[in-house]
DNA sequence: ATGACCACTGTACCGGCGGTCAAGTCGCGG
DNA sequence: CCGCGACTTGACCGCCGGTACAGTGGTCAT
């Protein structure tokens, strides 16, 4: 959570940290601007209601999170030019951040999107879809390329897999939230590394 | 979402499919009564508060679903005798049940629960933090079984395989939710099958 | 210096929602 | 016919989402 610049940054980060601890539905209004040392009028000059704010939210989180992964994924590729490789390295990154939360994953937007749908109009519920699509064809794209060089041990859809690490994460980061503890979901990706590495690798 | 056969019944069902589709802070009371035609006062007879229909609801749902993992697991057992086939003839009977349900999955209560945290007291977190142990004994049970016979090819710690399970059908539920494709739930089961078989089959 | 604009504040109001309270009704089994 | 479980009636409270609109202090270009 990095210090607010704005009135407007601080209500979306007084926000985030409420919606994924109590759901939207939960999270009230007067909390926030008490919270942000704003007037109910200062929260709704930035945001015409609590729709707008939700996509200003899921928009805002899409943003850093996807900056994350291109962050690791690039990294990987410099440190191995081999497609399955990199990609194996690029998990364990992704696996040692999660570690390196010192109060775990505070949540995914998405997962919380998708289980309030009927609280967000279309525009919400679409660019909550459009996420995970990207993230499908993200990981698709790599995954082809590593099957092209290393034809997959057991016959699966690419497409299935790339879900898979979507998957993983938003799974692991409910198995963690749920039993409280924190190691759970670094270790789910460390698994799905396992399965990445057998699934590909030539007779291990 | 079987007939109610009393009115508290009724009251959980209504209540189940609105906190599935709009979170729990964003189901009223007031909307749960209209719907089950039921006056204020009578739904504060069966639940004292928010709290209390939130544990019912959650122990209902922990109940049917552990029958439901029960009844497959055990027309596995009987269908192989073989530990590993069993448990992969079992995930294959889950995942078709859930190819089944003609508008996808409705949503995990426990997942909900988990992204609603600080909406509830200890004990309906208790609760949840329990069901997800106990689906962790569960697997992790039939995996040690598996292992006894088929030593795993990579080195994986089996509790995490079991969380694996779990995890996998919690994210599947996001993703199917998130992009509106019933499939993926589904596909998601049958790739945690192709990873189970991988890893314990002596040399595909 | 002045005026326009941005980022708010102040105040008053509305209906919905979670929750409380006390008293009453109706059917059913003993 | 009495008691009990399963409700109803109706009045009330304070919080919450949202609306409306007039006002204010600082910044910046002219």
């Amino acid at each position: 959570m990095a210090k607010a610049q704005s009135k407007r940054e601080l209500i979306l980060d007084i926000a985030e940290a409420s919606v994924l601890s109590k759901g939207f539905g939960g999270t009230s209004i007067d909390e926030i601007i008490s919270a942000a040392d704003i007037t109910k009028s200062g929260f709704f000059y930035h945001f015409r209601d609590k729709n707008h704010l939700a996509r200003a939210l899921l928009q805002r989180y899409l943003d850093t999170e996807n900056a994350i992964l291109d962050d690791i994924f690039d990294r990987a590729r410099d440190l191995h030019g081999d497609p399955l490789h990199s990609f194996l390295i690029g998990l364990k990154l992704f696996a040692e951040l999660m570690e390196d939360l010192p109060n775990g994953h505070p949540g995914c937007l998405v997962a919380t999107v998708a289980y309030s749908e009927r609280m967000f109009d279309q525009e919400v519920r679409d660019l909550n879809r459009q996420a995970i699509l990207a993230w499908r064809e993200r990981f698709l794209g790599v995954l082809k390329e590593i099957a092209a060089i290393y034809p997959p041990r057991d016959d699966v859809d690419l497409m299935t897999v790339a879900d898979m690490i979507t998957g993983t994460v938003e799974g692991g980061i409910v198995l963690s939230r749920a039993v409280g503890e924190t190691a759970v979901l670094p270790q789910q990706i460390v698994l799905l590394r396992s399965y990445i590495r057998l699934l590909f690798s030539p007779a291990l």
